[in-house]
DNA sequence: CATCTCTACCCAATCGGTATCCTCGAGTCA
DNA sequence: TGACTCGAGGATACCGATTGGGTAGAGATG
């Protein structure tokens, strides 16, 4: 059996309530004495809080609940659980997170997840896009992070796509690099959106995007000549063609990796002859590179950390998309 | 406010106890009829189970906590968090994972999980290893999921890489394969059982496992040159020298990359010239190199599934070691 | 008719904290 | 001296679900 207040008050010849406020109330009225003894006899029991009982009489756990688009996989959903746990252990609560797929729709993980009472509840999704949620979960769901809510009906954190790529962009420009080719992800939210940026950085520095070259990258290959081949093709016509960039900027760090092979193919030197910079800061890639890359680390741990605040702080604007922005991580590639 | 049990039997002119029964009770005694009106009127009242209630009542809450040496950030990592997530799904339980890291040490997490009063405590490892907990808590962790409990106070649940290595190696002597080299990963406690297995159907197969060549990849490097050197240096040397091997065993799949960028490097074909053949099975890497990878997969979901099994039927046999299967997936690298 | 057995429920205790309302004695102040 | 405050802590009512111990009424049985 577990120790529990009143076995403490017991052994210490005090109330239940005395007990409660020498272990848990932070400024409760009673003499320090006091306070130390019970601190020693619950040491002493190996007594452990029990959060479902204070849950109930609160009638809500010390939780933030997660609803994640997809079991926690990458690195920066990691990133995203990371921030939602270090802002929430500063609160004494805890991160519980579930996951759709399976079969299982929202609306049942949602249930799932509120069956324990959790203090909040966010809605995270594995790369950045719109989720339409059904309106009756708008109150439910405090947070969207990394996606932005179709309805503007919760509050969303997003990454700031084309900020990002304006300085990326505009980094490369002071750089000295004037003709920057891009290779983008095809078909996602975040390659339009950095396209828009990257235009506008090279509009502003005075360069023409209108012929700025933005060539679409695949998502799938290591080490396949297949699949390789696009961005193989793209690089290998962009350094034989008439007007060779000085710069590559890539939509990820894994087209950044094909790239580079890409350019030690064509005998191209970075970033002598060619600089490359990109998105994401996957550190498994991007470190271990060679020259490490410079590229645009995604704000997931600082969405992460803001979606607790928001949520702990319960001062969630309905509908406000707040963007959060990258942080360059200067390497050697530039 | 949420709606509880008595607001249900207030509307159904019912008892507390009847609705309890109603909705959870799997086959308490009482008219369909009746059953069916309570459903409805929970439904309606958008009832969802109190679990801090249930668990206070019960002294448990459904959960399986977990204790996992880092953040939980690996492809593998996830497996095993997906094979908890079934079984204890199955149970009605859910998976709750605490990460040591940041300072906190096993006492202290341990405690922080213990609060929430689950049901039963795993212990997981990032990577195959030998783990020394604390005697007090060898009552309190029942399952050692990918790392065995120094010891042997506490059921483990290990891969069995000697099983994986020897059943690999064996395939690729089935396949006609005489000349086997294996570039293995140096220091770590897998690499070692692994070479043991290898060296094992070797001697069963009659080959002289004496003058086998085992080599130390190195566990770092995407195109670098430098990093790359070492397992480029190996297989040129291995192509280059008087026996050619016919088949290169690698330490996981991303030292089979290496080795295929490296065949490719010196003319090699895959699998013609060369079979390569791996472990871990790691989707992303596995199925996109070409020819598609055949590896031994990690039995990660097998053993999320089984320590849930083993600590929802409470039958764990402390100090007993499992040593889970790994599961040959073959692609066409062989 | 008395008794027995079901069925279909109800009553009330209980889990372990938290919070509200008291009490009690000692000191304070006019 | 009487009214008051204040510090330290007691008694007890919750929170919402589960559950052991009933019980009233209908039908069956002897």
């Amino acid at each position: 059996m577990t120790t529990s207040l009143s076995d403490i008050a017991e052994r210490a010849g005090v109330s239940i309530k005395t007990v409660s406020g020498a272990l848990h109330g932070g400024s409760a009225r009673m003499s320090e004495q006091t306070r130390l003894r019970i601190k020693e006899i619950a040491e002493e029991l190996g007594y452990v809080t029990n959060l479902a009982a204070r849950g109930m009489r609160q009638g809500w756990m010390p939780l933030i609940g997660v609803v994640a688009d997809d079991l926690i996989t990458s690195p920066f959903a990691t990133e995203i659980i990371r921030g939602l746990d270090g802002a929430a252990r500063a609160a004494d609560m805890a991160v519980f997170a579930m996951t759709l797929g399976g079969g299982r729709d929202v609306a049942s993980v949602l249930e799932e997840v509120r069956r324990f009472r959790p203090r909040a509840i966010a809605y995270a999704a594995m790369y950045h896009k719109t989720v339409s949620l059904p309106a009756e979960f708008a109150e439910t769901v405090g947070v969207m992070i990394n996606c932005r809510e179709a309805n503007d009906k919760v509050t969303s954190l997003v990454p700031d796509e084309i900020g990002a790529a304006h300085e990326i962009t505009s980094y490369l420009i002071e750089a000295g690099r004037r003709n920057i080719a891009f290779i983008n992800l095809p078909g996602l939210l975040a390659g339009e959106l950095r396209e828009a940026g990257f235009r506008r950085a090279l509009e502003e520095a005075g360069l023409d995007a209108g012929r700025a070259r933005v060539l679409p990258a695949v998502r799938r290959a290591i080490y396949s000549d297949r699949a390789h081949s696009l961005v193989l093709s793209h690089v290998t016509a962009l350094m034989d063609g008439p007007e060779r960039p000085d710069a590559i900027l890539c939509g990820n760090d894994r087209v950044a990796m094909e790239v580079y092979a890409a350019l030690r193919r064509v005998g191209a030197q970075i970033p002598d002859d060619v600089a490359v910079a990109s998105f994401d800061n996957q550190v498994d890639i991007a470190s271990r590179l060679d020259p490490p890359l410079t590229t645009m680390a995604l704000p997931h741990r600082a969405m992460g950390r803001l979606a607790a605040d928001i949520l702990l702080a319960e001062n969630a604007a309905p509908g406000e998309v707040r963007k959060l922005a990258f942080q360059l991580v200067e390497r050697s590639s530039v």
